[in-house]
DNA sequence: TCTGGGGTCCTAGGACCC
DNA sequence: TCTGGGGTCCTAGGACCC
């Protein structure tokens, strides 16, 4: 089985505020360089779609709503479905925090069902158990699900788009490459503007047309390993297991500027920024990595990125600063550079090389390791890879104090007031944030189970105004 | 209209080793 | 004396996904 959630950034919105329910919402960055993340179907309507141009969605839809994003309600309402969906099978692939793969012939229900002694009854027993699914989802969460289900993943996922939204459908086995064949090309995973633009320059159209091409004409016009799978796609064959624990590979944080930087003092302090969150994640996580990667847009759009391996894994916000440092100093920055983005990969399991060399280092030396909270290198690795740590501004040991000064221009709208941010009015009690400027906010009084609230506005340091955490959602139905 | 942020996987070339 | 073939690791770029 595929799930997926419907419009599920824009569903959490409405779900949570009343007044947008109907309505054509849009949530992303609200920037001048903002793009799409999710549309309502509302907002679909206009021509309003993901990862456009949020410019270019206001002028198609100029009256939707248009929202920052509220991560922690998503994680919230994801972990649930989450939750429903591992009762139905030890075996989940999360692909995001709104979809996911689930293995049914590892639930306890498809028990003998599964083995393609009658297939008739697995189908019944398989819609049953997604629609009762959906039914739940919906009960605890307030969202819908489409759900698709087939004899593979990639079979599944395309089954749910097919009935998109709020939809159920069963892709009995054998019927596959039936269904597949007159779909354009586009439609496979893995397919994207690149692919189909060389698969239809050669005359495949079609799923079919590929499902009917030999294996070398399709390798040769796309790769060994994409040709390879995409044959087999075409034809409904897909032998992926769906797979519970995958280890990431890499962590990275990376931003666009508001304006293009070509002031490497400034580009410095960013590196210093954005080093710092990929070291907290990977502190977090209890990984390191020996590949440093400076990833630069310039003000063309084009993509360069520069990258170092040192012997050991490293885990802290000043060594990743001064590898990065060193990589931004070989780049030409005149023409200005648009994003900045740093990275580590060739990640290893932090913790348990933490835990060996903490031992080893009891036992020999009679004490305990040293170092930044989550740090258990040896000293002298530290030292090693961090020497020559001139990157401008680099963070010294005096690191965490945060009250560096804005690094450039203006200061952003504070964020506790960002479009459809939650807050809470000491007398009015809670809201969220319709919009902010010129030193005041707009709040709108409703939550998730009240009606349509009244607005107000207030001077953006009105002390009676706060941020709130997301508004719990509770199941109305009583079944 | 002017293009986010987080990832995965693949390819190709060069260095290096046996 | 000039040269094979296979393998690993690293770097850079690119397609694609949500």
């Amino acid at each position: 089985m595929h799930l997926d959630l419907d419009a599920f950034f824009a569903a959490v919105e409405q779900r949570d505020k009343p007044s947008l329910r109907g309505k054509p919402v849009v949530v992303g960055g609200t920037g001048w360089r903002g793009v799409v993340a999710t549309a309502s179907y509302e907002a679909r309507v206009f021509g309003v779609g993901s990862a456009m141009p949020t410019a270019m969605a206001r002028r198609r839809a100029p009256n939707a709503a248009y929202l920052s994003g509220r991560f922690e309600a998503y994680r919230t309402a994801s972990a649930q479905v989450m939750a429903l969906v591992a009762e139905l099978s030890p075996v989940v692939e999360p692909l995001s925090l709104d979809e996911a793969y689930v293995d049914l012939a590892a639930a306890p229900r498809m028990a003998g069902l599964t083995d393609g002694a009658s297939p008739d009854a697995a189908v019944a027993t398989v819609r049953a158990l997604a629609g009762e699914f959906r039914d739940r989802v919906l009960q605890t969460t307030g969202l819908t699900v489409s759900v698709g289900l087939g004899t593979s993943k990639l079979v599944a996922k395309i089954a749910s788009d097919l009935d998109k939204p709020d939809g159920l459908r069963v892709v009995a086995p054998g019927t596959e490459a039936r269904l597949l064949a007159p779909m354009p090309v586009r439609k496979l995973p893995g397919v994207g503007p690149v692919t189909e633009e060389r698969l239809v320059r050669h005359g495949y159209t079609t799923v079919g047309a590929v499902a009917a091409a030999e294996l070398v004409e399709v390798v040769s016009l796309v790769g060994q390993a994409h040709g390879t799978s995409l044959h087999a796609h075409s034809r409904g064959l897909d032998p992926r297991a769906v797979v519970a624990h995958r280890e990431s590979k890499s962590v990275s944080a990376e931003e666009t500027f508001p304006v293009n930087l070509t002031d490497r003092s400034l580009l410095g302090a960013q590196v210093v920024r954005l080093a710092r969150r990929v070291a907290d994640r990977l502190q977090r996580d209890g990984v390191s990595g020996r590949t440093v990667t400076l990833k630069v847009r310039r003000h063309d759009f084009s993509i360069l990125s520069r990258s170092s391996t040192t012997a050991h894994p490293v885990d802290d916000g000043a060594t990743i600063t001064a590898a990065a440092a060193t990589l931004l100093s070989g780049v030409d920055v005149s023409d200005g550079i648009r994003l900045l983005g740093v990275g580590v990969s060739a990640l290893s399991d932090f913790a348990q090389q933490d835990l060996l060399a903490a031992l080893e280092q009891t036992e020999a030396e009679g004490h305990l390791v040293q170092g930044s909270a989550g740090g258990g290198q040896a000293d002298d690795e530290l030292e090693e890879v961090g020497a020559g740590a001139s990157a401008p501004g680099a963070a010294g040991p005096t690191a965490g104090a945060d009250a560096s000064p804005a690094p450039y221009g203006p200061l952003p709208p504070r964020q506790a007031w960002r479009p459809g941010a939650d807050v809470v009015h000491a007398e009015l009690g809670p809201g969220w944030v319709q919009g902010s400027g010129a030193g005041w906010v707009t709040v709108r009084f409703e939550g998730p189970h009240t009606p349509v609230g009244p607005v107000r506005s207030f001077r953006v340091d009105d002390e009676a105004l706060s941020p709130a955490d997301p508004p719990a959602w509770t199941s109305t139905s009583t079944v």
